[in-house]
DNA sequence: GGCCCTCTTTAGGGCCTT
């Protein structure tokens, strides 16, 4: 008999210990330092008592009461609070009622400017910073044509369901099987999730990891043109929107930065796998799948900052917001 | 598709993502 393959649970989540942002990016960069051949990625994702936190006051993370089991699924608050909370929205009923899409997309792009702003102007409010490393597998390349199939994240902050992750229904032939392994019949089932079902549970999930007021910074290799369209597409084929407080980083911009000011002197490319064999990390696991280039990626981020000496701060400010991506494809085609 | 580089900008090729 088979198992169901959605690899996700969630479950409450306890208080957290108190530790400053900057013990946790120390604690980040250190890892960098230290681990030469050896993955450890434990850290990055131990228990509770481990590498946690980083806010200047007490918390605790909400508590999630979702629940998916195969084909059922339920929820504890509803999607349309989620975007508003989320980010402290006080956009009134009748504002909303009245500007067209491309306004609110203007509003939301200047706001998410204004926290990259903000964030240079007062260190402080790093703090608020919640970074997420993600990865997402395809049917493909073309997010017009193709679906996503397989999402992967990881909370660098570590503590308890730091790891989500799950196999998407696409409702389709799955053609490239052979790049990650993923096959038709592992997908197209009922106890698969389709994205429909699944964005009000991923915005659960990052709304628990969430700082109080804060915002959420999401990493990937190629972000910009892959994975955040590719994601924003699928949000905007379920009537979804992107919550204005999750901002995007492109590892690979990072990279061709190091390569340009000497430290990295690559012949291989800049792909995921040239990092990892320059950096003399293992192969774990299986590449191109989600998880596997997760937790790849976290150690490859926590290397290109720790070299290009980038706090926080600075990593926000190389952070651009879905909206962002509106705008540039406006232009261009304009 | 977006970005970068160059034998460039009135363009085109290559890389990166699945």
């Amino acid at each position: 008999m088979r198992t169901a393959p959605m690899c996700f649970s969630i479950f409450r989540v306890p208080r957290c210990r108190i530790h400053t942002l900057t013990n946790f990016w120390e604690s980040f960069h250190s890892l960098g330092r230290d681990y030469g051949n050896t993955l450890q990625f434990r850290m990055l994702s131990s228990k509770s008592s481990g590498i946690e936190g980083g806010y200047s006051k007490r918390w605790t993370r909400r508590p999630i009461t979702t629940k998916s089991e195969g084909n059922k699924t339920t929820q504890s608050s509803k999607p349309s609070q989620i975007y508003d909370e989320s980010f402290n929205l006080k956009i009134s009923a009748s504002n909303t009622v009245n500007v067209n899409k491309t306004e609110i997309n203007e509003i939301q792009r200047t706001q998410c400017f204004d926290i990259r702003q903000k964030i240079a102007e007062d260190k402080e409010l790093a703090k608020l910073v919640t970074l997420i490393v993600f990865d997402i597998e395809t049917t493909g390349f073309s997010r017009e044509l193709e679906r996503i199939i397989e999402i992967a994240l990881l909370d660098l902050h570590g503590g308890k369901n730091s790891m989500f992750q799950t196999l998407v229904n696409p409702d389709k032939y799955v053609p490239n099987a052979h790049v990650h392994g993923i096959s038709t019949d592992m997908v197209c089932r009922p106890d698969v999730p389709r994205m429909e079902e699944l964005i009000p549970i991923l915005k659960q999930y990052i709304k628990s990891r969430e700082k109080p007021g804060g915002f959420v910074v999401f990493v990937a290799h190629n972000a910009r043109s892959f994975d955040v369209p590719f994601l924003a597409k699928e949000f905007s084929r379920c009537c979804e929107k992107i919550p204005p407080n999750w901002l995007f980083l492109d590892t690979l911009p990072l990279a061709r930065e190091m390569v340009k000011s000497g430290g990295l002197k690559l012949t291989s490319g800049l792909s995921l796998q040239a990092l990892r064999e320059y950096y003399g990390i293992p192969s774990t696991g299986s590449a191109h799948r989600a998880m596997s280039d997760v937790k790849l990626l976290s150690l490859i981020l926590q290397r290109l900052t720790f070299d290009l000496k980038l706090p926080i701060s600075g990593l926000v400010q190389k952070t651009f917001a879905a909206s962002d991506l509106n705008t540039s494809k406006k232009k261009s085609s304009s």
